[in-house]
DNA sequence: GGGGAAATAAAGCAATGGCTACGCCTAGCA
DNA sequence: TGCTAGGCGTAGCCATTGCTTTATTTCCCC
């Protein structure tokens, strides 16, 4: 099983080689705000656990898994943005938030997250109801 | 701020003291899983910020601050149980979760996942239309 | 082929929390 | 009142997770 930092290597990597074609140390290093040699180091962990194929000073290239795994960790993230986003929690919370829980939700619940924004997404007036509800609960303090 | 495990220890204490009316170090350590040696040694860092009184070999009591964290804890995990319950995930994933998110959420979060929770209560036909998408989207696949 | 940027290796540190071993209190029984 | 068992406390240690620092290596390009 990965760690969370593992899932934030994995996770920049994933977004690196997608938006760019590839990853190299230094690009991940300043995504995550880490020194490089922290980033060579978990590129060997990554390897060892065959999520990528590292060669030394020439690049790395994710394997299926790590592919798949890089996929899931993105869209989880993204999803869990949009979830915060749709129940009205503030912009400046939400990157933090996310940063602290995406590692440690199941499968299960993020399927039904999943399912929850898509509720929302299905009928705005929800969001509104949702929205009323907050009003009144504050009108209530 | 407490650290996630302070907010275990100061999470049971507070429970153990709503429901027995006092909290020993025998009954925390059981409680979480530990032995009683890191229970004294965590006493002793919440003694330092406050959050309780502690008074060797006597017991210990909650100061204000720490009455306050203590309740808000409580609250906190079991609305995240009612969350995750009220969208589907299953009972097994359920404590897990909980307990892997509780400590990396935002107050702002707390508060709209309670909106939230509030607005299924409020009309649970919403439930069975959350259900509903949950089964399109299975039949999708 | 040499210089400099990028990458790697090795060692170490810091935070968090837990455990073991042992010694100390104190309540409660005789 | 005095003893003792069980609960509690202290000190020292260990493991994990990640990060940094420093020193070295490699690659690429002029």
């Amino acid at each position: 099983m990965a760690t969370p930092s593992m899932e934030d290597y994995l996770e920049r990597i994933y977004k690196l080689i997608d938006e760019k074609g590839y990853a190299r140390v230094s690009d991940i290093a300043e995504g995550l705000e880490v020194h490089p040699s922290s980033v060579t180091k978990m590129i060997q962990k990554l390897d060892k656990d065959n999520y990528l194929i590292y060669e030394k000073y020439r690049g790395l290239m994710l394997t299926p898994k790590g592919k798949k795994m890089g996929k899931r960790l993105v869209e989880r993230h993204q999803l869990l943005e949009n979830f915060l986003t749709i129940i009205g929690v503030q912009e400046d919370n939400i990157y933090k938030d996310v940063e602290g829980i995406e590692h440690h939700l199941s499968w299960d619940s993020i399927t039904c997250i999943e399912t929850l924004v898509e509720y929302f997404r299905r009928d705005p007036g929800r969001t509104d109801e949702l929205l009323n509800v907050r009003k009144e609960l504050e009108a209530d303090n």
